[in-house]
DNA sequence: GATGAATGAGATTTCATTCAT
DNA sequence: AATGAATGAAATCTCATTCAT
């Protein structure tokens, strides 16, 4: 059900600002640039090479977005709000932060989601994490935004388990990190170091599981 | 006894590939560059910039470097060559697997040594994370050094402990997938999201080494 | 009729390579860039004084040229290929080589021909005379092209006089350098070494084949 | 005898603007620029490069010529005037303009002179060649020392011929002119165009001198 | 909307020359 | 005499952006 939410949430976010309206060249100057930003860097991307390879003269680009930055930005700022969108609206909805009965069960729900969305917008994640530290206006969306309301909601989550005596005792922001690692680092090592890789998802996503589950369960003397 | 051992090491390399036999403004070269790469990226840093903040004639770069993408190498290339160094030395001078007694021993002062490693050389790693996608000579050196050569020995290591039965069966890899996540994602946290945090960082090491440790217990029924 | 030839040919060569479709400024680029690069040679003329005479900001000259050495082959490439064109294409005409019924006609009609072409290109050719060492790519042109079509084609002639008994029996390259040095030497002294002295060219021809035409009669004893 | 006196004036030319004095670094700085000066031209040669082929410092070079062109006029300065030199000393001492029986015989010794010549200075005459023309410096050593003397001098030997009846009716300077076209056509197709090729030195000069001598001869009706 | 020639500011790089050692 | 680090002016080239068509 969570999943049927989000379908809701894109289809919403999609109205709002993606494809639509969008004439055919400048879809093509989108898919061009996110190509190229991926593989080579914003900063090492021309205007002139994205024309190009858009099949687009070069004033087109300049038709559709003032700047090279804008054109960076409307394609990294829909895909920022995409990945705080599923926590934002839940609480917009009040869903309880008990929805999911287990700890592992909100694990496994999460870590799967976050990977499906990596795996089907990986150049622009990339495009993001690269370029997130060299542009103040992504670190604000992104300090501003996505941390705060993605990491407090995620800590009410915790805290919540925690409570229940699932987790061991902590500073919740230590167990966030901890939980958050052990995701990251499958879905970095499945999609960036090694995405040629056959990776199991299923499989390796119980053992990131299980892993943060033992490691993070209450000790018993 | 491995820091000392490093020590030793480090000191050998630096007297083989730095800062010997370099001028003065050299030096200033370098740390201007290191400085602006770090805070603005390499593409969209300007020479006339380096030169500027080095306080040296913009020609003095290129006497000595003849590329910016020769200074960008001779910055992060021995940095990339410290960072392997350890585990090759080691082998080496045939230093068993063994020479921790317990599998936390060696996660506690691998942990301690790389964070360490981190925090002194932070702008140069920063570089590399952002440069190494970029730069395919950088990329290779990446991937048939250092990854071939630290991941056979982490991977030895594992399976050494793995054998001891102190941990889980499974794929050496998946264990050393999570292991490394575990520890790079607080070295990442402490060092990139958070800096200016007031972090305690033994107390953190000793949490992420149980975190491991129980995470990656063999499962008792 | 060999004259009618060559009109055919060179409107033929202009549709295929020159000012066709080139924009105003691009025209005035090449020559702002024919008039430095002979009055001071290629590799003394910058970029900016060749923008500055044609009236051009310097990137418009690298919006039509990729580098300055494109500008140079683009200028001097077109007349190296009319140099061969008249030989090449009465080839291909089947014209015979007896089209001229006395070897003086054909030196007479041959030197007054190329002389009027050098009169018409100089500074191009004097751009060609001086660059060709240096440049690799028009050397081959040069000795691929050029050279063996040219060459060819003169010595059939001249072996046809030849076996006519019209000429002195020798090699038939040394005759054909003999021409030729005659015929250039005076092309060379009338528009390189002296091109402000008031020249009679019907005269100097008329001196020049008579030259060749004695100097390489059959010796009578 | 006209080769004992160049040979006491040639080492009376090397003493005064030659190898005397110079250090061995000067030399080999010599000998390199010479090298790079006919392989690429002079203004595409770089002090540097000067420098490293001659196994000097950069600096070593504008100790003993000050700035890049005076290295070059100290190369072709003094073979100019070796140029020059046959010439004036003859009249300097009053060698008669007849001291040769035949035309033929002074139009082979200057033949095999001038040959033997250029081929020794072969670099060194590829230097000046190109650059007389872009150089002021060299164009007036040029055209107020060389040509002058050596023309005045030419144009006496020929009208005496002339005067003997030896050579047909003409303006001296077109008989000149074509003398000159005849022997030169030969050594630079010689030494330039076709070095490689294996050439029999005197049974071309005789070529050319007959050629000459025919292609002279005043006609007989 | 689309084009692509034109721009000019600025990036990288070269290089002759100087000067302290 | 010799060195080679340093310089700064200038050269080649890049590129985001504008604008007339």
């Amino acid at each position: 059900m969570a999943e049927e939410m989000e379908q809701w949430l894109s289809s919403l976010l999609r109205l709002t600002d993606e494809e639509e309206k969008m004439t055919e060249k400048q879809i093509k100057i989108i898919q061009a640039a996110v190509d190229i930003f991926a593989d080579k860097g914003y900063a090492s991307t021309s205007t002139s090479e994205i024309a190009q390879r858009a099949g687009v003269a070069e004033g087109t680009i300049f038709r559709h977005y003032k700047t090279k930055k804008d054109l960076l930005l409307s394609i990294v700022a829909p895909v920022m709000s995409k990945l705080v969108a599923p926590f934002v609206l839940r609480d917009l909805h009040q869903v309880l932060d008990t929805e999911y009965e287990q700890f592992e069960d909100f694990l496994r729900a999460m870590m799967r989601n976050r990977l499906e969305f990596v795996v089907k917008h990986a150049p622009i994640v990339k495009i993001m994490l690269h370029e997130i530290p060299f542009h103040p206006e992504l670190q604000s969306q992104f300090k501003e935004q996505l941390f705060p309301q993605v990491g407090e909601r995620l800590k009410r989550i915790i805290t919540h388990f925690q409570s229940r005596g699932d987790l061991i005792e902590m500073p919740p922001f230590a167990l966030l990190r901890m939980s958050v690692s052990a995701i990251m680092g499958y879905i970095f090592t499945r999609c960036y170091l090694f995405p040629e890789h056959d990776w199991n998802d299923e499989e390796e996503i119980e053992r990131v599981v299980n892993f943060i589950m033992h490691g993070l369960a209450p000790r018993k003397e």
